[in-house]
Order: C-alpha cells, then sequence, then structure tokens
DNA sequence: AAGTGGTCTAGACCACGTA
DNA sequence: ACGTGGTCTAGACCACTTG
C-alpha cells in the first residue's frame, strides 16, 4: 500500500516501483499500452500530476514511451531503437548503418573464468557461445564473440542454429522475454590476431578496436557479453557526451 | 515578453531560453546563484511550476545544479565534474584516476584543413597546438594534441607556456569564461608512430586507441579539438549506454 | 465527441540549510 | 525563524488521435 510517512520514499517513487513491477512480471508487456495516467492515479489513490512525475522519469529512461492522444506505451526494441541506442559503429562520414551478420559457430559450453565473472555466474555453468562476422557493404570489418547464460537462453541454437537474426536484442525480448536496457562497454586497441585477420582479409597485427559489452536489464542484471573486435579503417566508434 | 499564443513555443520553453541566455550573456556567472524559483516566477509573470519545469531540464542538461534549502546555481566545472563528465579513461579495475600531464609544445600555427572542418573555422585561420603526454603513476601513458582557435584563446601559452593546468576545461572556464557543455568523439584503433613509440617508451606499431574529441560549448560551438593516443595495456575507456 | 497526453495554475505542506 | 528547493494536490484548458 502508498504510504507518506516519515521514512518512506516519497510518493511517485513508490508509484513508479509500483509500475516497474507490473512490466518486471509481465503484467505489461512490451509494446503494450497501459491505462492512462488518469485512471492509474485513481487506482492507486494519488493524484494525476504524481502519476504523471512517475511516468516522466520511466520515460526518461526509456522504460516506457508516450504518445499524445493514443496514450503511454512499455517501450519496444524495434531495430531502430537497437540501431540508435546501442549500435555506436558508424563510417568515416558519421553515417549509421547496420551491418550484415554471418554466424560462424554456435555452441555449448561451461563459463570461462572471466565470462563468469562479468556474467556474474559461477565458474562452469553452461553458456552459449555464439561467433560472427559483421560486413559493412559486403566487406567483413568485425568479429564478434557473444555468451550468453544458457539458464534463460536454453533454447537458443538448439535446432537450425544458423538462422539467427541481425539485431539480437529484439530476438532476446520477443522470444525470451528479457529487454536489455542498459549496457556497459570498455575499449581498447588490439592487435588481430591469426584468426581475426584471417576472418577480416587483413594482416595479423593490425590495431583493432576492441569493444567488450555486459549488456544488462532493467535490474541490473548482465544477461550478455559480447566482444567485438572492428577494424576501424573505414570506421568508428562514435560517442556523444552530454 | 511571455506569449501564449499558437504557434509560439510553450510557457516553460520560453523562460528556459531566459535563463538560458542570462546564462551566455554572462549576467549568471558560473558557481553563482540565481533568483528563486518563486522570485523568477513573480518576475516573469508565470507561475512556479512553469519555471521549476524549465529549471528542471536546464538540471538535467547540467546547465543548472539545484540545493536543497540553499537555491539554483549555474554549474560550475570543477576538477571533479571534468573527471567523471568528461574523462572516460579508467584502469582495468574500473578506478578513474586523472592523469598527470606534462606539456612538449604550445605553439602558434595556421589551421590544417582538418582542423579547420572540425573547429569550423576557414583553413589558415590561427590556431594554437599545445603537445602533451599523460602519466598514471608516473608511466607515460597517453599522447595528446590539443588545438584551439587562437580568437578566444588568444593570450593562452603567450607567457610561461609550459605552466599549464592539469585540467584545462577549468581553464577555459575560470580564464576565458567558455564552458564546455558537450562533447563529440571518434574512436579508432591506430599503430603506434615512432614518434608515439618514444613518447610512450613502447614499440612502434603497437595499437593505441585513438580518441578525437571535438567540445563544445552550451551553443553547439566548437572550441577544442583533442586528440589522445592512448595505450590501453592497462586502461580503457569506459562508456555506459543507458 | 470522447479520451489521451501536454501544459499551466494556485496553493499547500515537507525537508533542508543558514543565520 | 526564514527562505530555499522537493513533493503533492485539484482543477483547468489545449493538442492530438481515434471512433
Amino acid at each position: 500500500m502508498l504510504t507518506t510517512e516519515k521514512g518512506s520514499l516519497s510518493l511517485y517513487m513508490q508509484v513508479k516501483e509500483i509500475l516497474v513491477a507490473r512490466i518486471g512480471n509481465g503484467e505489461w508487456l512490451p509494446g503494450s499500452i497501459i491505462p492512462s495516467e488518469v485512471n492509474l492515479a485513481q487506482e492507486l489513490g494519488v493524484s494525476q500530476g504524481t502519476v504523471r512525475k512517475a511516468i516522466t522519469e520511466l520515460v526518461e529512461s526509456n522504460v516506457l514511451t508516450r504518445k499524445q492522444g493514443r496514450g503511454t506505451f512499455v517501450s519496444i526494441h524495434d531495430p531502430h531503437r537497437a540501431l540508435f541506442h546501442f549500435f555506436h559503429i558508424t563510417d568515416n562520414q558519421g553515417h549509421k548503418v547496420l551491418p550484415d551478420s554471418r554466424i560462424l559457430h554456435c555452441r555449448r559450453k561451461q563459463a570461462s573464468r572471466k565470462e563468469a565473472a562479468k556474467l556474474r555466474l559461477a565458474v562452469g555453468t553452461k553458456v552459449i557461445r555464439i561467433d560472427r562476422v559483421r560486413y559493412f557493404s559486403a566487406k567483413p570489418t568485425m568479429v564478434e564473440t557473444i555468451t550468453l547464460p544458457a539458464r534463460p537462453f536454453g533454447s537458443l541454437g538448439n535446432r537450425g542454429k544458423l538462422e539467427l537474426p541481425n539485431t539480437l536484442y529484439e530476438l532476446y525480448e520477443k522470444q525470451y522475454g528479457i529487454t536489455i536496457h542498459s549496457a556497459e562497454e570498455q575499449l581498447r586497441a588490439v592487435a588481430a590476431s591469426r584468426h581475426d585477420a584471417k576472418t577480416l582479409n587483413l594482416e595479423a597485427g593490425t590495431p583493432l578496436l576492441e569493444i567488450e559489452r555486459v549488456a544488462l536489464t532493467l535490474d541490473k542484471t548482465p544477461v550478455e557479453l559480447r566482444i567485438s573486435r572492428c577494424s576501424t579503417e573505414n570506421h568508428h566508434y562514435q560517442n556523444t557526451i552530454f
């Protein structure tokens, strides 16, 4: 129940937690409309302004989306959002294009020390590891290794595994009900290994941009480790600091 | 004058523009307090809620800072803000430490094509170019080339030039009244040149992380071009995507 | 026409910092 | 005690979308 007692959170924060909980437990699915501000206010016994403030903060953190005249919706990961929010590679003219993908391998393994640490699993836990190459206008440019915990993603790669979509986050959401809300990335310069070099058709030792990303759900649970090594001959990583 | 006519911006947006203008023209300097919400509302003939909404957005974009019980202040670039907002290099344990700096050169030149383009100047315009090395625990780790338009920064480096502070953005603000509000960064992997290698005490050809940053003022005027080449042996570039 | 979010108002009380 | 920002309310009107 909502309270306004001394030690408690502010009303709108309590409303926010209720909304997040309803999204988290699947009561309101991605893409679906939520009740109007007036209805929620009535139901929860607060004013519309309080509900509004809670919703505003969730819109700012990309959890909800408002559409004037229509209603408020649980955010959905269409390819557009994946591209503009989570994909930071652009060509040297600043144009952003999603690369094509080709899967090299997809197998089950036991989590290495590093994978276990990054995904907060016990060493040896079953994971799925995907290797793929990504192409910009038919030119191989990135090699990617993606590690997923087998627990939620158990069925992935079991049958017809080489047919994974290009935008994985959409798959996670639609197939497994897992929505990526944030990510931590670490960037380094590394020398291309012989394998990298062969795959990307360049010389071993060529400098590559390595991006190590841990993707997180709304409650900060890590659900994907992705290591990308990218040739920065014609592309770069673009970051805007506000 | 504020209006609520049909084609015009919403009231709180007009208030926001007034506040930004007063900051931009130096009426309210960085670090100083601005009038209270109630006073501004009275002066501008709107309700406190409207002023509040305008201020809230400016706080979100780091232009203003609220301090409960005290007032609202124009944001200031203390070293802390520079470090946590604009400096993205951390060691491999995730700890952020500001490196020491040593200036190698500081000279006046004519803007190269690239510098002119990035700073939106005519080719050949006078610029100041600073070369420095940055150290983490006494180990040379980054080489930096900083280019500033001579116009606003004319006096910089004229006398005793090798005595520049470690956090330049603070200098820009205090000395020249120029506050950096945002930046565009492009990251690439490059091979260390012989000069890089000698400066950083490693072998030519070693992969380095190159960060090319254009720093912008509140009105999006580019005022600094900074190219950093960083050894990522013990450090990396950390980015969080929300 | 009805329902939604978007803006705006006027006033209330609380929590915090300063004097 | 006073002034500040922080929260909350209740109600108004506008702009937009849908039936």
